[in-house]
DNA sequence: CCTTAGATGTTGACACTGTAAGCAGCCCGC
DNA sequence: GCGGGCTGCTTACAGTGTCAACATCTAAGG
């Protein structure tokens, strides 16, 4: 039962800001959207940019890493999101070929917030951010078991995600040149490409 | 008397410290041995450690971000050394599984040096490092040169390296569960695992 | 030998960050 | 109406990266 008061009140009191909270994760990130690196994403920034002064956050989350999570957690609703409109226009292997596009074209449109959600390391994940990434996970999971039998299909989804996470990261950080950095069509091309490629012959 | 050591690089001498720069490196790899973040990794700290003042490492390096270059410099020499290591202890596709396992392996028992290595988005890599980290990717491409026939070896290369540095990415980063995450061992059989796998039947 | 120019390391300061304490305005239930 | 409890603000402190000016030591030249 946590923060869902009043959903919407525009014009509230010049005092107490509506629904700081939110306000606050979009702030964190627009500022992601525009510098492509979670280091730039200030606890004081973000709160400068929703309007309020640096310990207001203080309110509403434990401490930065919290807001960094619950930033975090958009973003993973979002990959699930363009991860699910991706496989609904493809059938069979081709919607995972489509995935596996979307998910690296994600990476390469938002590298900033791609960085965020991954590259934890700060202390431990939290429930709901391990919950939000398997939910996304699990879009990709699922897709693979409509494609494989059984019990070889953890061993498959896994080896899928590892490509196209893979190919993301490396994108993103710049080792694969910086034509392909700054397109994501390209870049989710060449995801798509190596999904489909033939494993190395015996 | 001369004041080369055997370096090659002119003026390069050590004079009051000894070897600062060399000191500075060490001190960087060890606060990342212990501290799974490059966040951790300061130049206050660092300097600290080599036993200098906050400003001395600006006489060898411009700013941060050029010590942080040269520690991931050292890092991918290290890679590029378990790599080759790796593939001497097996024979055609053997040694590349091998080298995959020791990618991995090398991630999960190093995760913040790892991170240092890519996560870039700090300015431009500068030349230096491309060239370390291609020198490193060029032991795993070679390797998968002489299994593939020509055209093909790029991608494939390329698709294996995408799978590795997936693998790795996400087991240090905590996605594949905390057990996998401290052991290099299962991490990197995990690793091997995958690679041996065979693709989606149609 | 002494001198001198330059490389090397130090101190102080500034702007920035995250965060702990304590204060002030606003809303709601009594 | 009014007090309690959210909510946001101000202040302060330790930490960071970096600029400027200063101190020190080395290596070369006379």
């Amino acid at each position: 039962m946590s923060t869902s008061k009043g959903e919407a009140n525009p014009s509230k009191g010049s005092y107490h800001h509506g629904d700081l909270r939110e306000a606050l994760v979009a702030a964190g990130l627009s500022i992601l959207e525009e510098g492509g690196d979670p280091a730039s994403l200030g606890l004081r920034e973000t709160a400068r940019r929703a309007g309020v002064s640096a310990m207001a956050p203080y309110r509403h989350f434990p401490d930065k890493d919290a807001l960094l999570a619950a930033v975090a957690i958009v973003g993973f609703e979002r990959l699930r999101a363009a991860l699910e409109a991706a496989d609904r226009g493809g059938a069979g292997r081709e919607a995972l070929y489509a995935q596996g596009a979307a998910y690296v074209a994600f990476a390469c449109a938002q590298p900033g917030l791609f960085r965020l959600m991954f590259g934890g390391a700060r202390s431990e994940r939290p429930q709901a951010l391990c919950e939000a990434s398997a939910a996304a996970y699990a879009v990709l999971a699922e897709r693979v078991a409509t494609l494989v039998p059984g019990a070889a299909a953890a061993d498959e989804a896994l080896r899928s995600w590892a490509i196209v996470h893979g190919i993301a990261a490396l994108v993103i950080d710049g080792l694969l040149g910086e034509a392909v950095r700054t397109d994501p069509q390209a870049a989710a091309a060449l995801a798509s490409r190596l999904l489909r490629l033939e494993p190395i012959p015996a």
